[in-house]
DNA sequence: AATCACAACCAAACCGCTTTGGATAACGCA
DNA sequence: TGCGTTATCCAAAGCGGTTTGGTTGTGATT
């Protein structure tokens, strides 16, 4: 018997004996009480003698007793549990850093709740029925809805069902009112659009995330309305949209680069497509803020920092991984008070000067002219 | 009214009048038998006359009936659902892409069982009291430990309060048995040194993760022993170590470059801090994959292809993604069947040739001589 | 014809908590 | 002294399923 099982068998034992699962009524009993009684002490109902609670709440430490949730939630019928609804296969997108860390900033508040964080990682074609199953088996109180595009048809949906949601995002051209949480993205890239143009650059390249998407949708708004604002047109041959992969990035960078009329700077969707981006401006002998200036939005990863002290991209920042918490916070709200009218929220971005980003070089300039 | 109220109140009178919660009873008391007999009809229990289950099922789906998920788990005992504990603050490291990607494998397995999946975010400080928790509020029926470092204290803890887990990854120097899905870091690592070895290198830098982490150790064991089965004695200044990032990565090859005997390789531990030992050759002037050989470990993360037809990393691959899904097959057995002694599994990198390693130039061999 | 096995179904207990609707005793006040 | 309050506590009925321990009717067996 090696020295393993040894442990391993007094882990046992010892398991076995501690496991003496304490219940409501067991509780009651050694404390002389009745289920009722304990019940309310421990949920501070007012009809207890102070005495009495404190009794009951040391004797429940002494003996470790933890209520079951599972009759918690079918005595209540609250679920206590929020779900997050992640389509993989053709939206795959879904499984991205982004998501990961505003899932992260969601779950502190579900933990500081006592709230359950529930995933479902379904394949498209069931997303629906993924939403309706949470509600009718009542596994959920509310979910929230990730990566809302155009017109989204999951806000009809959970609306029909009667599930209380809260949208990280916005889906414009939507009749229906409902909660959001969003990063005004329009302004941020109309801002980092003029920051460009401050600085003398003409042509600015977009390298957008996918334009179904209603971020998406939303900062090319914003680049084209700084661009008409100073009269310049936009070029379609200067957009590019694509998931925001770094390889992407490399190949939208790089086929602008190559191009006649290259552009002077880029305005980028993520991270990671910027580090596209600066690879294909690299790949052409470039350098990164002196030959061609770059702004990335920055979701502010907590593993992916854009530099310590300095920050390597110059950036509109907002913390994903806080909207996580706020729109996590929101959502409770409403399934505290079902009756909450809809509520929103618009999150601004902050613009971070970084070294990606100088004055137009006098040669692009002529070039664009 | 606007249209959208409009909308929205025809929405909420339809959902009302859907909204007759269907149970086992009521379902049982609209085809004159017992609920005793519905269940088991929709169960699947062999006492069930094969025409009255077809009635049952046929009217089950006629009235939309799904099951109370909250009953079923009070009645059986069982939670249907696996836990993932993620700590956050000081090992924040684990809000990382990889994590995503392993959970959006895990989360597959357990749709396509009819599991859920539940993510606890907590503090540093109370992941004990999480696991604890979990067990004892019922909340779960098993867990999956990540991250595990070199003699994991969470292993005896699981262990010691009796819940079922399976360990994404492997703890050395743990003398509880347990199960776990591992890759083998060791081999990958000694394949992946002897392969730079093989072209001529003699000098080969490690950027590894952190240290304290199981699999980082033993990707040193396998990059020193293979340096050593050639003679070649570990150089400290060649080895780095820090939280697998871009910066991180930047900031160990950049040093490593500058020194008086910089390395002509690069082993590094992933995609990203792959990307910023790229950048860190590129700042010197070097060109990747001709003055400097680099090869990552590639986790195969669905958002961050290492390129897409030509690999841009030489690399060792194993998709973590598909750990996740058969580490979560290895739970639900367990789970299934609680007698079933600790398993394990070892998955193999497979060598990926990309455009990021060639044979040691001449100036690197001299200036290593 | 009596017995038995088996197929098909059901009543009621149970899971562990919450909550409704009292019950009891002490207290306050006319 | 009598009665309404108030403070405490409790029995029992849910919540919506599963499961135990039957019951009933029918055809086969002897």
């Amino acid at each position: 018997m090696t020295l393993g099982k040894i442990l391993f068998t007094i882990v046992k034992i010892e398991s076995a004996l501690g496991k003496i699962d304490m219940n409501l009524k067991e509780l009651a009993t050694q404390l002389g009480l009745s289920p009722t009684t304990v019940s309310r002490a421990l949920n501070g109902y007012p009809e207890v003698n102070e005495a009495t609670r404190l009794r009951v709440m040391a004797e429940a430490k002494r003996l470790n007793y933890h209520p079951n949730t599972r009759a918690i939630r079918l005595a209540t019928g609250r679920a206590m549990a929020v779900g997050h609804v992640i389509p993989i296969a053709t939206r795959h997108e879904i499984v991205n850093p982004i998501f990961a860390d505003f899932i992260a900033g969601a779950g502190e508040t579900y933990s500081r709740n006592d709230y359950d964080m529930l995933l479902s990682v379904v394949p498209d074609a069931l997303e629906e029925a993924s939403y309706r199953s949470l509600k009718s088996k009542g596994n959920v109180d509310g979910v929230i809805l990730h990566g809302p595009s155009l017109n989204d048809p999951r806000i009809g949906l959970l609306h029909q069902i009667g599930l209380p949601f809260v949208v990280h995002g916005r889906a414009s051209d939507t009749e229906l009112p409902y909660s959001w949480l969003d990063v005004n993205n329009r302004r941020a890239f109309a801002r980092a659009t003029d920051f460009l143009l401050d600085l003398g650059h003409q042509r600015i390249g977009l390298i957008n995330g996918l334009e179904f998407m209603d971020f998406a949708i939303r900062r090319r708004k914003g680049y084209t309305e700084a661009l008409q604002a100073r009269a310049i047109a936009p070029d379609p041959a200067l957009m590019f949209s694509a998931e925001m992969t770094e390889d992407a990035g490399f190949r939208g960078g790089a086929a602008m680069l190559a191009s006649a009329q290259p552009p002077s700077a880029f305005l980028v969707a993520s991270m990671i497509s910027g580090m596209g981006v600066r690879r294909a401006i690299e790949a052409q002998g470039l350098v990164m803020g002196r030959d061609v200036s770059v702004i990335i939005h920055d979701d502010d990863l907590s593993y992916l920092k854009n530099g310590a002290d300095v920050p390597i991209f110059t950036a509109t920042r907002s913390s994903v991984r806080e909207a996580g918490r706020l729109t996590a916070e929101m959502l409770l709200a409403h399934i505290a008070n079902p009756n909450l009218p809809p509520q929103s929220r618009l999150l601004e971005a902050e613009l971070i000067i970084g070294q990606s980003t100088g004055p137009a070089p006098q040669a692009a300039t002529r070039r664009a002219n």
